[in-house]
DNA sequence: CCGAAATTCAAACGTTTGTTTGAACTGAAC
DNA sequence: GTTCAGTTCAAACAAACGTTTGAATTTCGG
């Protein structure tokens, strides 16, 4: 039987734990599937090989979380929670502090860097690692996944679309979404990065949190212009694209 | 037995084929398992599943392709060669116009994404399916997916690296591999789009080509501006993430 | 120190997986 | 019309999967 124990004044208060009680074992179990899920994917992560890297028995997945979905969703709700919580903390401190001006973009694109910087530094919140299993799980196609993220991060999205809406206010809301979705995209698969950085060479491999610092640091700049550009013109014939190429161009095969 | 058939004049010619021959059978395993990769990812799709769809036999699979894996290689090969063909092709023509003078980014940016987008446009091609799947590979963390990927896009990147450090002479080497890096990220991630792209609202759903042309018209602006972006300061404390927070905000824990 | 609850454990559950097998079938060349 | 390589087919393969079970063990309040 699964229990979790008498709740006093709203805290749980875990019931027999010893020196290796249940919340260790719990412990040991996320990390290790931390691990594992964003080495080799949701699917191709089996309860077994997670079992026996966190040295317990198989049963204990599904004992303390009930399913590899909701043990996957688990590990994303450490981390992820907490980093959310901070980011719009922060973007809100940056507006009680403005009073009723607007919070410039690279303050607030800052309250939204800044937070998973803080998580890439520091190996006991997970460090890099569940920076990549994020920027995975966004390109997974599995159901579940994709509504666990929408529903934990819709909120935060939400509220640094509206901040980035007063910054810009010349800006549609229409072209922020798009934008925003681009500065996204660009973070998550960053992120995730690592292999898909070997396509580029020049570039130094992996070795810590030190090298995700800089490379937020890089990164956050380089989204700032693309988000404060000014406006395209949708309307001209290709939209910047076809027109670009010049006649000679045009003929193919 | 498999056999290709005799050779006449370096081309293959396919051997044993009526109206329902062995080509059709690959390419209608090679059109379900594109449908069925982008919707469920590589992992989580069945051999069974695949031909099932294609109305073929279950051992046909391992008989034109030798596993799941040589499939999934196929099935990439099939679209991303001639496209990535296609974007060099681009951009040479666009040197050979301009003489000795460099060409500017947004050509050479216009090149990338142009063939992707007419492949958008082209159902017969595969169409966006196949830009979502590929978006999709490019996070997957399967070792032999990788190796593919590298190996096939690796040749095209180096090409376009080389052209926008002859358009931005004064950027170093090292930053424009980064911003070479999240420009692959930002359009990647896009094309994986339509269920991230439900985070942020007020995006039009995905119906066809017609809107991923407009996604590509808006993402090439907002990186072209990125690219062209002054260099960040990088010495500065924070390099322009910690610094741009407030007083106020420093105070954690 | 006892008893009940929480946890761990080895074992087995029933499916599903990718792949292989050998026979049946097909279609053209001789 | 016989031959034979190419292709399809139903069936079976061993292995791995997530999950469940029920007994053994540990834990701790009373």
């Amino acid at each position: 039987m699964r229990r979790s124990g008498t709740t006093v004044g709203g805290t749980v208060i875990p019931i027999g734990e010893g020196r290796n009680g249940a919340a260790a074992t719990k412990q040991r179990v996320l990390d290790a599937a931390e691990a594992l899920f964003v080495e080799h994917g949701f699917e191709a992560t089996s309860l077994r090989a997670i079992t026996t890297a966190a040295g317990v028995n198989l049963a204990a997945v599904n004992y303390h979380f009930g399913s590899k979905e909701e043990l996957f969703q688990a590990v994303l709700t450490r981390r992820l929670d907490p980093m959310n919580q901070r980011r719009v903390a922060l973007l809100e401190a940056l507006e009680d502090e403005g009073g009723d001006a607007p919070v410039p973009c690279d303050r607030i694109l800052a309250a939204m860097f800044l937070p998973a910087l803080e998580l890439a530094r520091d190996p006991e919140r997970g460090g890099a690692d569940f920076l990549r299993l994020l920027g995975r799980a966004y390109a997974d196609p599995a159901p579940f996944i994709r509504h666990f993220l929408s529903e934990h991060y819709a909120p935060m999205i939400a509220r640094f679309k509206d901040a980035f809406a007063r910054a810009l206010p010349q800006l549609p809301r229409r072209e922020l979404s798009w934008r925003l979705h681009f500065i996204m995209g660009a973070l998550s698969y960053t992120l995730a990065g690592t292999d898909a950085l070997k396509l580029i060479h020049e570039i130094a491999p992996a070795d810590g949190g030190a090298n995700d610092e800089l490379l937020l640091r890089r990164l956050a700049p380089f989204l700032l212009a693309g988000l404060t550009s000014p406006l395209p013109d949708l309307d001209e014939a290709g939209g910047g694209l076809d027109g670009a190429l010049g006649p000679s161009a045009g003929e193919r095969r």
